[in-house]
RNA sequence: GGCCUUAUCGUCUAGCCUGGUCUAGGACGUCGCCUUCUCAAGGCGAAAACUCGGGUUCAAAUCCCGAUAAGGUCACCA
């Protein structure tokens, strides 16, 4: 029994594209679950599109996502033995050189053409099942621009041959494409792998994931900027056209190594859906280590706000997030401005729906005589409940909480006055107290 | 247009192979309620689908045929 031998082969024309993620995911997951080897190979032949950054780029996205191939393969280095297959099947006779008539700029006027031999070629896809072709309408394919310019259905099946690929997994889209490779297969007497050929992954218009029409958000770097967790990723991904039967939805990579069943991979496209993407990534992100989530706050979190203020508001952020990214843009909302700044508002903000300014400033006078018992500068938000609370159930909660609340934030929403303490420190809070009492009594 | 593929809640899906246990299960989202001074978070609950038409059968989401719809592919791109 040989080994499994998979591959992923994206061409650096961009970067990695979720599709892709998926793609690759998988082919992993088979190579991984199955002790064979995850290749990785760069599909460069169209030197004219490619960039070396974009291989870096390609490289350094699998790793952070942990999908680390066991060998690397970059197409045009094998340049050699692609101009040898390429003479091979010239001398004998199964492909030709072809006097063309250029159409566009920059086409030859000689290709080399695959001799077609027309036949019916019948796949029998892990996924799909058996799928028949008849290759006769596509003719005498080109396969290369010149003896050292093999085209990309020749490079595939040449390099799959000598990499002893031996499972093709990849996306649907190339499903129409298989029988020429299967017939350069046969000319160059390579043995067909085993091909699984994944279900789409789809925009919410139901069309292919495409940067022109989708822009970036179908790159993994969009995700990778706007604070997603890898593992988070890796998961939604893999829900994507597969789940494991049973009604976990957590999956972590070595979950899904165990799990992963090419076989029950799903035939029909699948919707990348933000919302599923963001509710798992809040799962994650619950399940991150405190300092880890620390770190994160802070490398998300605008650089002008200070350590002391973040790690006072880690918890606030963290309920209000889905990724690391919505961190700046809870700053740039003004979300937390109360706590950088003494707030702006109006002091009929400060009472209550029917209560009457008299008696907030009988609350707000309490409260500073009973927040004045604190032992220290720094606040437990608990230890600001406890003073408040007996207080708040006796001349009612809206009636008392309310008022203390606004004064410390000058929102309308924010979170409860125990927590605005506690983010603040006790000055501030009887700072702030005394500035809303003080505006209360000028408004009488 | 030719060829290929696919078709269960808005979305991801379970069930389909081995028809009855499906008044079709779960999750995300949505909505409602609870908690609550307001948010957020949390808890509970609800609405929500077998594309259509034939057939086979005592019985079909499940098997067969057809229609329809959607997507992919038809490069001197990958």
């Amino acid at each position: 029994m040989t080994s499994v031998v998979t591959r992923f082969a994206p061409s650096p024309t961009g970067f990695l594209h979720m599709g892709g993620v998926r793609t690759a995911l998988f082919s992993f997951l088979y190579a991984r679950q199955n002790k064979g080897t995850f290749a990785l190979r760069i599909e460069d032949t169209d030197a004219a599109r490619n960039k070396p950054e974009w291989t870096t780029g390609l490289v350094e996205d699998l790793k952070w996502l942990g999908l680390e191939h066991n060998v690397f393969v970059i197409q045009s280095e094998r340049a050699p033995k692609h101009k040898e297959y390429l003479q091979k099947i010239i001398d004998e006779g199964k492909a030709y050189i072809s006097k063309e008539t250029p159409k566009e700029e920059g086409q030859r006027d000689e290709v080399i053409r695959f001799k077609n031999p027309n036949k019916v070629v019948v796949i029998n896809d892990l996924i799909r099942g058996e799928v028949s072709i008849d290759t006769t309408d596509l003719g005498d394919f080109i396969i290369a621009r010149s003896i050292d310019e093999p085209l990309y259905h020749f490079a595939v099946v040449a390099d799959d041959f000598d990499m002893g690929i031996t499972h093709v997994i990849r996306a649907e889209e190339h499903l129409s494409n298989t029988p020429r490779q299967i017939l350069i297969q046969e000319a160059i007497g390579a043995p067909r792998p085993v091909y699984a050929h994944l279900p789409l992954v789809l925009a919410a218009d139901k069309s292919k994931l495409s940067k022109r029409k989708h822009g970036e958000t179908v790159w993994l770097t969009y995700y990778r900027s706007r604070g997603y967790l890898s593992a988070a990723i890796i998961n939604f991904v893999a829900l994507l056209g597969w789940n494991p039967g049973t009604e976990q939805e957590i999956l972590s990579l070595d979950d899904l190594i165990a799990q992963f069943k090419l076989e029950n991979v799903q035939k029909g496209g699948a919707v990348f859906n933000v919302e599923k993407l963001d509710w798992i990534n809040r799962e994650y992100i619950k399940l991150l280590t405190p300092e880890e989530r620390t770190k994160l706050v802070r490398e998300f979190a605008p650089a002008e706000i200070s350590d002391d203020v973040l790690i006072k508001l880690e918890s606030v952020i963290i309920d209000r997030i889905s990724a690391f990214g919505e961190i700046k843009d809870l700053f740039a909302a003004g979300e937390f401005d109360y706590v950088l700044s003494e707030p702006v508002y109006e002091a009929e903000k400060l009472v209550w729906k029917a209560a009457s300014k008299e008696e907030t400033i009988e609350h707000l006078k309490k409260a500073i005589e009973l927040l004045s018992n604190l032992p220290n500068e720094a606040i437990e938000a608990n230890e600001a409940k406890e003073l408040l609370w007996p207080y708040a159930e006796e001349k009612g909660r809206g009636n008392v909480l309310w008022p203390i609340r606004y004064a410390l934030s000058g929102k309308d929403k924010s979170p409860d006055p125990f927590v605005c303490a506690g983010i603040l420190g006790k000055a501030v809070t009887l700072k702030r107290l005394e500035t809303g009492l003080q505006s209360l009594q000028n408004a009488l």
